[in-house]
DNA sequence: TGCTGATTTTAAGCTTTATTTCATTTTCCT
DNA sequence: AGGAAAATGAAATAAAGCTTAAAATCAGCA
């Protein structure tokens, strides 16, 4: 699960960052315009936002993100226990509000409970692609009817690339999407995350799913 | 298994929580909006509300609930014996009514009731995996035959599990669903009770019902 | 109110499993 | 053929989970 957080406070950010980064991966941003850029080039499972930012409103932010369509959960953080605040920031495409000061610990339930509500509307419960079956409840796969237990980074990298079939993947977006940012390892990391997926899925196939396009990424026909 | 209680007296609100936690986890909001913002952020098993409440009417609470496509069941707790709080209560989406002074089992018992009317299978009073069978209307838990004494947490854990069978259950999810909101503990504490859970179902037999997946969770498979 | 036993939580060390790196070989492309 | 990219196998490092004991908290009762 990634979270974007945008806060132009960097002490409370850096505060902000420390709680929510024990339980999801985290991304900050200190400003508005930067914040607003990278919800739109990455995919985040929930955004949380400060109100009152110096360069542009909360609100901005919220409405630059629905009018591109994006449904990512918004976490408002607004001053005050006002109604006011409170109202615009829903009105403007917020999910929920939280007033300042309020204890990490609700920030952290109420971003729970909205990355709940969210992911039983847009997951499926399953993806399917030629006879693989990935299945997110039980956080198994099969091929050919037969179970496979994958570890997590292998789970994760291949329900990437399963969302995105037909399409090339290339190792910097793998990165992106499933570690945290700002992590480094070096890129044959991946190449043998890739080695251990296909020793799983693929070895005893003779369709493989799994290709390799030179010089540009990974990709899963359909 | 989580209620909301929306009372807004102190002492009856004190009251009732201490006699519903010893079935449930309860969270209490002291006033209408606020109980009515808690039903929609989180996801209750049953909420419990006064009709008579100070900022808001129950009523309406009864309707943003049902507005916003939340079928939580609803328990009004109305005052005096007349018949017109009772009909408008359940006309604004309550599904059973319980006049004051009560007694708190008759309470629990329709609590229990509701619960279980909200879908035969989910919340029978009964349920079994393997040789193990859970009792919820007296709390106990039996495997081949032997009856086992189960501490609370260990209880409720089970129980979450056992209702979510087949499914990987993380700690995040057992910690949102056992634990009230806004306490916070570490992961460890759950290891520690899947251990003690694990001593008293699993120990004695060769076929061990709880299943630990790395990186994931828990799962008891049927 | 303070005592007692039971339950729950925390902490620390240990075990197991996952992830990353490294050194090397193979493959691909011009 | 030669250089870059990808694959490989093994070893090193890191993280997750388990275990045990001890500390903290809670509930019931004098």
């Amino acid at each position: 699960m990634r979270v974007l957080l945008i806060e132009d406070d960097f002490e409370t950010a850096a505060l902000l960052k420390d709680e929510i980064e024990r339980y999801y991966t985290v991304d900050v941003a200190h400003n508005g315009s930067e914040g607003s850029y990278l919800s739109q080039i990455n995919d985040y499972d929930a955004m949380v936002v400060d109100m009152s930012l110096s360069d542009m409103s909360g609100e901005e932010i919220c409405r630059l993100t629905r009018a591109a369509k994006i449904a990512t959960p918004i976490l408002a953080m607004t001053r005050g226990h006002e109604v006011t605040p409170k109202v615009s920031s829903l009105d403007s495409g917020a999910d929920d509000c939280l007033s300042k000061p309020f204890s990490t610990l609700e920030l952290l339930a109420r971003l729970r409970a909205l990355m709940r509500r969210q992911s039983r509307i847009l997951y499926s419960t399953t993806l399917q692609v030629e006879d693989l079956y990935i299945d997110f409840s039980c956080k198994t796969v099969s091929r050919a009817g037969h179970l496979l237990t994958l570890r997590r980074k292998e789970f994760d990298i291949l329900e990437y690339l399963v969302r995105n079939k037909n399409r090339v993947i290339s190792k910097e977006m793998i990165l992106d999407h499933v570690w945290e940012m700002g992590i480094e390892v070096n890129s044959n990391t991946i190449e043998v995350h890739i080695r251990s997926l296909r020793a799983k899925i693929d070895k005893d196939y003779t369709k493989k799913l799994i290709k390799t396009v030179h010089n540009f990424g990974y990709k899963i026909d359909a």
